[in-house]
DNA sequence: ATCTCCGTTGACAACGTTGTCGCCAACGTT
DNA sequence: AACGTTGGCGACAACGTTGTCAACGGAGAT
């Protein structure tokens, strides 16, 4: 038979184990391993080969229960979808700051559902972790007092927190959405449609609160047809585009609040032919945009500056709890491409 | 000033406050916690009900230090970057896995560093992780001898780790290239390219291996003028793939190994032209390749069950750590879209 | 009436570590 | 010579929990 994962029922050496062999005190091997002063460098000497010999390594476990600050060196990091680009550019900016402190990261993803993002909460309670870094899903994050309340700082990033006022990083989304446009109007552009999210999703509101603003101080108001909202999926966004560029006029610019919006539109403009016509600039970039004909005009997240802003904002936190809350911005950027900088007469 | 995550210093309430609240020994609280029988419903409602009040928790890491398994419920998971798609895929699948099993997962990036790998493993341990999912780098993952020997179950994903026997999962590598050459000769291909990265990657060399063995299979031998590997980045795909189809006679078609060839390939059929006429296809799906014009097809991981695989084998060893090896494999999919349906006669 | 047994419960040890404190020897000071 | 100080070190408690075991009271058996 293969040699398997048998235990081999070993257990991992314990101070006392190094204790014993480099014959002092189990304080002593406590005193070295933490560096404390007040051992002689001959007995260091000695335990340190001991600690080399068995292999030993400290238990951080057992250690966080007994040391005064209680800290476990650990974050918990809560997402809408790891799987998602977005979600992973953000996480690891925030494993390499957490791991520039020595923290390991605990991450889980709520799938936007409240109440998976509160028992995720609560396991990473269970487990001390010593922050939590949230994407906030739904209405109400007054449950957090509870963690607040046992010294677990919260940060969010992406969107604030609802009903409970933390350290926040978000996306310029608004001036993302506003930018798009004034790059559409300065190549001539009048009618712009805009295909977003519901208003209920934070960002979803604000590059629409973006988009309209910019029009408004170009062209007095956007025009409401051109505006579909509330779509959830790429077949909904599909649909709202084809019924928005069948208007007269149509539109002759586009600007899609998310990724879903803009596979639906692109599909859409595909199918009626005017992909090489109907400007484009859309909500968040994709890998190999620059291989679409017309490549695709995107406004990209700062991905790793959100992460490694929240990341920063809760170790500040752990280090000065009592400071003011800060909510920190981080800009987007326009990549000018191609599908952006279709003129209006074509 | 505002109000802060000043810590308010109260400490989360502990089993000894609930069993004073509840009037009752604390060893009665604790198998109250634990559904162990042998307490009056009478006074289990009283415990519950101090509980609820004091809105206390367990302390999963005191208790984990306690009991008997030793089990934290937490494992720990090592991909080369967790903001790579695939490895985000793949994380994703592993956490809906474990959470199915109520544990919790610490991923860590190793950005393909042996050492950065082992000192990974190394913070894993010491938190006490009841298992590692690793995808391995380097040449050596003998280390891991210790993690196994102290009753930590190794599983390895995407390639098998070196040096050190264990469970793992993989793609179907060389018969996904295979297929995507059967797929190029069925519509009329012979001189097919391949651009691929270095073969001491194993997805890599299995990537070439079944290209070479497809080729062998239907025209006696590839061509070695053009079969490009050791590519490390876009820019160098891109100047190998202008090399190759510079030749005379041109290849008519293309295989991508991985994502970065991709790009870089694309990119030098746009520039030279021939983006229309020649077949291509990649490996590793891509957001919106649907898009591409033309369309790009992929021989597609399933990262979702290779994820799934993974932590599946970890539990199962886990549940029981005698038994033999295990190698899963998981079926590649090509993906047929456009760039891969182009003739040998454009 | 006594014994046995069982259901219920809590006192205490233990997990691996760090915090507290006191001991001992060596040294310097008066 | 007596005293205080200091460096080096270990015994023990403690962290919050679970495992072990014994104690208690009442019910049923003899």
């Amino acid at each position: 038979m293969a040699r398997t994962d048998e235990p081999s029922d070993r257990r991992a050496p314990t101070i006392k184990d190094v204790a014993v062999l480099a014959e002092v005190g189990i304080k002593t091997v406590s005193r070295v391993l933490n560096d404390e002063p007040g051992v002689r460098p001959e007995t260091k000497d000695r335990i340190l080969q001991a600690v080399a010999s068995l292999g030993y390594r400290r238990n951080e476990i057992a250690s966080s229960i007994r040391r005064r600050d209680r800290r476990t060196a650990s974050i918990g990091l809560i997402v809408e979808d790891l799987a998602n680009p977005f979600a992973a550019g953000v996480t690891r900016a925030i494993q390499d700051f957490a791991a520039e402190r020595s923290h390991l990261v605990l991450v889980g993803s709520s799938d936007g559902d409240p109440a998976r993002e509160r028992t995720l909460v609560q396991e990473f309670g269970s487990r001390l972790v010593d922050g939590l870094i949230i994407v906030p899903s739904g209405a109400d994050q007054s449950y957090l007092d509870y963690e607040r309340a046992h010294g677990v700082p919260v940060v969010f990033v992406d969107r604030p927190g609802k009903r409970f006022k933390a350290d926040a990083v978000v996306s310029e989304n608004a001036e993302g959405t506003a930018e798009a446009v004034r790059h559409l109007a300065a190549r001539g552009h009048e009618r712009i449609a805009f295909l977003g999210d519901r208003q209920s999703v934070y960002t979803a509101a604000q590059r629409l609160a973006g988009f309209k603003s910019a029009m408004e101080a170009l062209h007095g108001a956007a025009d409401k047809r051109y505006i579909r909202t509330g779509l959830r999926d790429s077949r909904q966004a599909h649909d709202a585009a084809v019924e928005v560029f069948g208007l007269d006029p149509a539109p002759t610019a586009l600007v899609c609040g998310n990724n879903l919006a803009t596979i639906g539109a692109v599909h859409a403009l595909q199918a009626l032919g005017v992909r090489d016509r109907i400007a484009c600039i859309a909500f968040d970039d994709i890998e190999l945009a620059d291989l679409l004909r017309p490549a695709l005009t995107v406004i990209a997240q700062d991905t790793a500056a959100l992460g490694a802003g929240a990341a920063r904002l809760l170790f500040d936190r752990l280090d000065e709890p009592g400071a003011p809350f800060r909510r920190t911005t981080v800009p987007v950027r326009l990549v000018p491409r191609e599908s952006g900088e279709i003129p209006a007469s074509a």
